[in-house]
DNA sequence: CTGCCTTCGTGAATTATTTCACGACAATTG
DNA sequence: CAATTGTCGTGAAATAATTCACGAAGGCAG
């Protein structure tokens, strides 16, 4: 029930999405809701819902539904939403700048604390309040640091995992198109925006009308 | 075997991979490789691999492996590499640019042809020679197009995605948290930044050293 | 307070995907 | 040309994930 080790990795990752759906209707001002209602506005099965939820243990009340505030604070604890998530952007460019950006830190528990970038020109720059530094500092700065966004151009991609990994890194969640290789403790997440693409448009092509979405 | 219908989607996901892998070593000058060294260099297992090619025919000689050559032109057919797709991007922000300046005619075949945003200030500019258009101008301009690439604010998803398939877009590659609500010939392939570095998070803490990548 | 209605939680069935493991065949070696 | 080696292709087993479908529990209306 409440060992984090049975969850299947498949409700693992919708539990984020759940998250912020959640955190949305308590800020509405909604009480309660039902997985039907869940699962028309994120487009997942009323049923893997339900099932995702059991493996927690018994969240809602039959003919009711769930408490918005109650299965909120449920998984604000079980996605450890109180401790953050310390992260470190590499490769300052568009895709780094958009991250920067990007203000993750609301409904989330994750935080880019620091960026690198090979540039002398964005060297000492501050982008969404965000400290940019060398990328030959690395080392001198990510001591508590676990996870890295990697968005640096492809030719460097491996070079850096290595140097990250030195630093103590293990997970990155990487864009570059390579395969980055890494020892078996590292957890990596390939986000391929190109593949992502291509995939859309077999999809479209061979698979008329079926199920989609990812 | 050679019919597109019963290709499983975890397959079909695979295969722009192996195309662009594929492609890097026929630049390189190989002309064989083995189910082993593409696990290796992609890190898919090997049986998966030749599980997957087994779906179209039989492709490689038994103690030898596949020759690159033909495989890529195999490849090159099935994923309609002759064929370009003509791609919209809504939303000229840092990740937009991010995708404008992004090369992805090579090795690819999809192509940003236009883009749109409603800022002034970016209209009329040309980014990366894409030549951005005022979003009141989209129905004048989506001819042609089926495929969309959406990065606008999350306010803005919904209202635009209804004009895109008003338009006769019937593929979005959705990059705002929002989980859009489009009807049941459209494919939306959701890319959720938050949620992906949320997961990666949620992974490392709860799932000590197993499968990672995806 | 009664009875109808909703919606959960879950066993079982189904579907999807991966992985094992091995026979067959081709390449290569001596 | 025989023996050895490498590697595919695939049946079958294993694993993972989704979906069905229904009993039970509780809400809600009159």
């Amino acid at each position: 029930m409440l060992s984090q080790n049975k969850i299947p990795q498949a409700t693992a990752k919708r539990l984020p999405l759940y998250y912020r759906f959640l955190n949305n209707l308590h800020i509405q001002g909604k009480s309660r809701v039902s997985s039907k209602e869940l699962s028309d506005a994120i487009k997942v099965d009323s049923a893997t819902i339900r099932r995702d939820f059991s493996y927690f243990g018994a969240l809602g009340k039959k003919g009711y539904g769930y408490n918005v505030e109650y299965l909120l604070g449920f998984f604000r604890k079980t996605l450890d939403q109180d401790e953050n998530t310390p992260v470190a952007l590499i490769g300052v460019g568009n895709l780094g700048t958009a991250f920067l950006n990007y203000n993750f830190t609301k409904n989330n528990n994750t935080k880019i604390e620091i960026a690198f970038d090979a540039d002398a020109d964005k060297v000492g720059k501050e982008i969404g309040d965000i400290q940019v530094h060398h990328i030959n500092d690395l080392e001198k700065h990510l001591e508590h640091i676990e996870v890295a966004i990697l968005t640096v151009p492809l030719s460097e991609a491996q070079n850096i995992t290595d140097r990250l990994i030195q630093a103590g890194v293990n997970g990155i969640l990487n864009f570059t198109p390579a395969r980055i290789t890494v020892p078996e403790n590292v957890r990596v997440h390939h986000i391929d925006l190109a593949v992502e693409l291509q995939s859309l448009a077999y999809f479209m092509k061979h698979y008329p009308l079926e199920n989609s979405d990812e």
